[in-house]
RNA sequence: GGGCGACUAGCUCAGCUGGUUAGAGCGCUCGCCUCACACGCGAGAGGUCAAAGGUUCAAGUCCUUUGUCGCCCACCA
């Protein structure tokens, strides 16, 4: 019965059925029972970044995950996912004292229960929010899974970790320099912090020297820290200062003073070639202090302003000091000059403030003895990166590894299990709550109020969710996971740490892969991000192209290595690809009554038997049509597979292009046309019967692209009962017999046997509707042969009236002529082509193949190449070089008569 | 200061381990509303592969230098 179906894909009318449908199924579940071979392909996904919804460097992720998932699953793997951890902690947290500070709460008087009854509400919502565009995006992921973040099993495998590696001696406590972020109020990692190069000034500042007239002059960027400073530092070797070492200055705007010290870390040029030295607020600085046992004072307060050791300054935000301490030490002429300088300063990542460098005692990790087995690991190939030139990155920042500082002064995230006794002071660190303090007995125990950063947790993802520490069976089957798709710009945050935590508590590398891919740019080469507004609504493009186009386009430029600028061209490219199909489908199904009027039941044939016995022959063989199109069938599978192998999506995603929209619309339905309406029932049902076999094929090969479109045509078409989704049907095979070369070959003399009718008909300016009677020289017999065989293919697609086969070579003149090394054709008509252009065409091509010959005739006549190149590079060029004379010789002789006749 | 990447048709980009006439999509030109599709069909124009050297029988592809742009890392006051 025929079927109607809408005139164009309507993907808001197709794609919501099946997001849904997909997850209610459970299509996506892993199977540990499942009969594999052991085939089983286990995938760590990113967590959405949870700042309010989903952007489109998400798609990009996504889709690659889900192609890649799509694709095992159909070969017949055990798929897993392991959803993405809760990285968020952070950002949820911005995204909420943001929103708590508009209604005029402070987050930091909030305390600890209060902020996460906000938080954890607003991610309820806004979780959810997130999983259904998840879903709506093709993701079929069950992302309820992430709620296990913060849960308390989650918290359990933390403090587990935590314990296991305080006690192993990795994790300490210590006070040192931090990033400190004033508007955060809290410290930050290295990798939290940004470098931006600014315009700023060196204020040379004179430091009296005790009981003389002289001053010493010392250059500093951050003046307001004189404050604090408890020596000025010199160069041992300096001859301008050397009797000036263990003298003392005093520091001006203060009533202090400090010796002049020699340190080996002053650099003789820089500036003044003195330093003061602050230990409290400079990371140089504090080691020097640490050398020479000064004293750290501390004049900032937590949110950034000086503090009582500022003395008269106390209470002033710190730029607001450091500009009245340049007024007053100006005022003093202590203020030789002020000079520019452009400097490098420290940006919070988050709130974009300067950072201030502060001492502080913190919880850290080492990481050296992490890092190495996990370079050794990579280096092995026991993990691989892809894009290779990520490895170097990743080798670099491991082989310079700093400790990694785990706390943070946030309300959000892991609290840190680590006990203070308030008797003695001493801090015990447990799995759970100690009832007394382990030294002294007390039981008046306080838990460390620090949370962990969030990327501690993350680190343990791929084991923790797969029930760690326990041996439980998921981490035999999935542990290590097959593969790791994440952005680049993640590697040391996430994919260090998960290699490190994962070798270090598994003993095994927590991946196989990690494939890196690109980030997706704005047009002016811009990251995407919401907070610059930069970002493309991936919900909005939803609404505009559909998912599947999104997909596809996705994957159609996710070549490795580079970024993509994402545009509208591309878009709908890939929209129209997607009505194209349903259009090809669409001529299916309008046609449906007459091939089930066969006697053939189209469910029958999506057996998997059934697909073995395609292509089906008439009673005189296998058309050479239906032989081609499996044959290339075949080739585009095997390319499509080898390309996702090797995570190349932009070329698997143009091979199944070319495939469906190339060979199988513009040849093969075009050709098979009138024999699928042919009076001859026979015939009429073999070519609806490979049509359907090869529209089937054509489908599942597409469905990890796009799988809203293909789900909707696959139950359009009928299916065998019990068929629950094309998910779950296998992704077709390159069988061997579908390989033939010949086919090929074959119709690629037919293709351009019609090419180059169509050429001569565009040139002569015909009126598409106008048929012509063409001759064809084909000196070749068997080629005569199969022409003569598919003849009224070429007819048709030619628009022919007539057609003529001779073994000669074309001799007469007249007429419009084409001719290639294998044929010749020529067009009778009356009508006078433009015989001047004609004559430049032929003058231009001869003058090409003329340089091309010369060039060819250069190598293959020279010694040392024919010596060196492979006898396959040799023999082709040869063949073509043979071609190539007899093209030329063609043109030659046409040039001749038309020069003639002018 | 280190490290990495990009530079190929008007535009956006492919081109994996060097190998016969460098590709795609969009745009442009010409002709078509041909009963699946104008989100379409057929044809065409358009490139000294950033520059200069080098290695090689052979270079868009490997090496060196230069230029332009971008990114990452780095505690120089």
């Amino acid at each position: 019965m025929a079927r109607e179906i809408a005139k164009a894909y309507d993907p808001q009318q197709i794609e919501p059925r099946w997001a849904e449908y997909w997850v209610k199924e459970e299509l996506f579940k892993a199977d540990p029972a499942a009969q594999t071979g052991g085939k089983v392909f286990s995938i760590v996904i990113p967590p959405p970044n949870v700042t309010g919804s989903l952007h489109i460097g998400h798609m990009l992720e996504h889709t690659e995950i889900d192609v890649l998932t799509r694709w095992h699953r159909m070969r017949g793997y055990n798929t897993l996912y392991l959803p993405g951890t809760d990285h968020a902690g952070i950002s949820t947290q911005r995204v909420v004292v943001r929103q708590l500070a508009d209604q005029g709460v402070d987050y930091h008087r909030l305390g600890r229960e209060e902020f996460l009854k906000h938080a954890w509400r607003w991610k309820e919502e806004n979780g959810g929010m997130i999983t259904a565009q998840m879903r709506q995006i093709g993701e079929s992921c069950d992302w309820s899974r992430e709620k296990f973040t913060l849960s308390r099993e989650m918290s359990r495998v933390v403090r587990e970790a935590f314990v296991r590696l305080y006690e192993e001696g990795f994790i300490y406590r210590d006070k040192r320099m931090v990033n400190w972020c004033p508007v955060c109020l809290t410290v930050l990692s290295d990798l939290e912090v940004k470098h931006e190069e600014r315009q700023g000034h060196l204020w040379h500042i004179k430091y009296p020297i005790a009981a003389t007239k002289e001053f010493l002059v010392v250059a500093t960027t951050r003046p307001e820290t004189m404050l604090g400073d408890t020596a000025v530092a010199v160069h041992p070797a300096d001859e301008r200062y050397k009797h000036l070492i263990g003298k003392k200055v005093a520091l001006p705007l203060t009533t202090r003073e400090i010796p002049v010290i020699a340190d080996e870390m002053v650099d003789r040029e820089f500036g003044t070639g003195a330093v003061k030295i602050t230990p409290a607020h400079d990371p140089n600085d504090f080691e020097v202090g640490r050398r020479h046992g000064l004293a750290e004072i501390d004049v900032m307060t937590d949110d950034g302003r000086m503090n009582a050791a500022a003395g008269a300054y106390a209470g002033m935000d710190r730029f607001a000091a450091r500009k009245k301490i340049v007024e007053d030490l100006q005022a003093q002429g202590l203020l030789e000059k002020v000079s520019d300088h452009t400097l490098s300063i420290s940006l919070c990542e988050r709130s974009k403030t300067i950072v201030e460098p502060r001492a502080s005692t913190q919880w850290f990790c080492k990481m050296k003895p992490l890092a190495e087995p996990a370079i050794a690991a990579v280096e092995r190939g026991d993990i691989q990166i892809i894009p290779e030139n990520r490895r170097e990155e990743y080798f670099n920042w491991m082989r310079n590894i700093r400790d990694w500082t785990l706390s943070r002064q946030l309300w959000w995230g892991h609290q840190i299990p680590a006990w203070h006794c308030a008797n003695c002071k001493e801090i015990t660190v447990a799995r759970e709550a100690p009832q007394k303090c382990a030294k002294c007995g007390s039981a008046k125990l306080i838990q460390d109020q620090d949370v962990l950063d969030t990327w501690f947790s993350s680190g343990l993802w791929p084991f923790s969710t797969l029930g760690w520490p326990d041996k439980t069976a998921d981490l035999k089957t999935y542990y290590p996971t097959s593969l790791l798709i994440t952005g680049y710009d993640i590697l040391f945050f996430w994919v260090a740490r998960m290699i490190m935590l994962g070798m270090h508590f598994t003993g095994e590398v927590p991946f196989r892969v990690v494939y890196l891919h690109s980030l997706v740019r704005t047009a002016s080469g811009e990251k995407m991000s919401k907070s610059k507004g930069t970002g493309l609504d991936p919900v909005a493009l939803n609404q505009q192209y559909g998912t599947d186009a999104m997909r596809f386009c996705l994957a159609s430029m996710a070549a490795p290595g580079t970024d993509i600028v994402l545009s509208d061209d591309r878009l709908l490219g890939a929209r129209s690809f997607a009505n194209k199909i349903w259009n090809a489908a669409r001529f299916l199904f309008m046609n449906l009554d007459k091939f089930e009027e066969g006697g053939t039941r189209l469910e029958e044939l999506a057996s998997p038997e059934s697909r073995a016995k395609a292509p089906y022959a008439t009673a005189s063989g296998v058309p050479l049509i239906d032989e081609w199109l499996f044959a290339r069938l075949a080739v585009t599978i095997e390319s499509v597979n080898a390309a996702l192998e090797n995570y190349r999506f932009h070329e698997a995603a143009q091979n199944v292009y070319q495939f469906f929209w190339g060979d199988f619309c513009d040849w093969y339905i075009e050709w098979v046309k009138p024999e699928l309406l042919s009076a001859e029932r026979g015939r009429a049902v073999v070519a609806w019967k490979n049509l359907f076999a090869a529209f089937d094929a054509a489908l599942r090969l597409l469905h990890p692209f796009m799988p809203f479109l293909t789900e909707e045509l696959w139950h359009q078409l009928p299916q065998r009962a019990g068929a629950k989704s094309i998910a779950l049907a296998e992704f077709p095979e390159a069988r061997a017999e579908w390989k033939k070369s010949a086919a090929l070959e074959q119709f690629a003399l037919i293709q351009e046997l019609v090419g180059s009718v169509r050429i001569i008909r565009a040139e002569m300016k015909l009126d598409p509707k106008k048929r012509v009677a063409a001759e064809f020289s084909v000196p070749d017999a068997a080629a005569r042969k199969f022409i003569e065989t598919n003849r009224d293919g070429v007819l048709r697609l030619a628009l022919l009236s007539e057609l003529k086969l001779s073994p000669e070579r074309q001799p007469q003149a007249g007429g419009a002529v084409r001719s290639t090394a294998q044929f010749d054709v020529r067009i009778e008509y009356q009508e006078i082509i433009d015989a001047g252009a004609e004559v430049a065409r032929i003058r231009k091509e001869i003058e090409r193949i003329n340089k091309d010959i010369a060039s060819k005739e250069r190598q293959l006549g020279d010694e040392t190449f024919r010596s060196r190149a492979p006898e396959k590079i040799i023999r082709g060029m040869e063949i073509t070089l043979a071609e190539r004379r007899v093209e030329l010789e063609k043109l030659a002789e046409r040039l001749g008569q038309l020069e003639k006749s002018a």
